[in-house]
DNA sequence: TATTGTTATACTCTATAACTATA
DNA sequence: TATAGTTATAGAGTATAACAATA
């Protein structure tokens, strides 16, 4: 599997294995130090910024935030309790189910999703700035094809 | 340009966008579950898998694991203290300058670090199982590009 | 009984500010 | 004075367990 074995960077030298493995690793702590540092900017934490890009479609129960978060319930509730405290969602009850609450943005919360939806994309897609359009677009197809399926 | 417009999946279908930028977010969110998920089968956090890995080509000073965590050094504090107190790494007082302290793997933490790696590695080449291995060569490049110089 | 969500509790992670020790 | 690291403090994030309300 030649595709898993080490790469020599410059003669002589002895670099550390890049293997794809390697190169996601890195690249999820780039991407992910990029989404605090833009949450910062806006003083939201991550998984504050996180949960309002979940709802700028419209309310989302309590429960199916919890399975796409990947959060305990008990934890989406403290989560939640805090944006709301900041007035940048609301929860409503729903009348069909009366377990449910549903959660939405305010307008606040809806700008301030926006805000860091576009700053994000920005700075994400600035990374690849110098890579060739072509290639790019098989870099996207290839990301696609290996989330597909992930959640 | 045409790469960074939404893609249409499927015939009548109102796919969002799948630009690249969001495709980053994505594999970077499925990475991080990743790294949570096996961190937990050996009853450690993400941050504290990210501690030892630092550490298995040698002793690390304080200061430089604080740059490559992007951490306050009072935050690297608690968490050398934690994994410490678990017996998985110790400190030792460089005697050039005396100021310096410096980390390194125990027994049990070399042994933690190389079974997290090699279960992550593991678990995200399969994330790519099915990409034919060239594509899979040029992604790797691809992706080393794009994390080149960013720490 | 099962599901939805909250409360209580404990721990980890993180930052800011003040501090100690060494250079 | 400057640097390396710790302590004190506060808040955010997370899980487990027990609970209340509704289906």
């Amino acid at each position: 599997m030649t595709h898993t074995e080490a790469v020599p960077t410059e003669a002589g030298t002895a670099e550390p294995e890049f293997g794809l493995a390697v190169g996601l690793v890195r690249l999820a702590g780039v991407v992910q130090h990029v989404f605090g540092e833009i949450s910062r900017e806006y003083d939201l934490t991550s998984q504050q910024t996180q949960l309002l890009c979940m709802l700028v479609n419209g309310p989302v129960p309590m429960a199916t935030l919890s399975r796409l978060l990947h959060l305990e319930k008990s934890s989406l509730t403290g989560l939640v309790d805090r944006v709301e405290r900041r007035g940048l969602v609301r929860r409503q009850r729903c009348a069909q189910d009366r377990r449910v609450w549903r959660v939405s943005l305010t307008d606040e919360g809806e700008r301030l999703g926006n805000d860091t939806h576009r700053d994000t994309i920005d700075r994400l897609e600035k990374l690849a700035g110098d890579i060739p359009a072509n290639d790019r677009d098989q870099l996207t197809a290839l990301i696609a094809r290996m989330v597909r399926g992930t959640g």
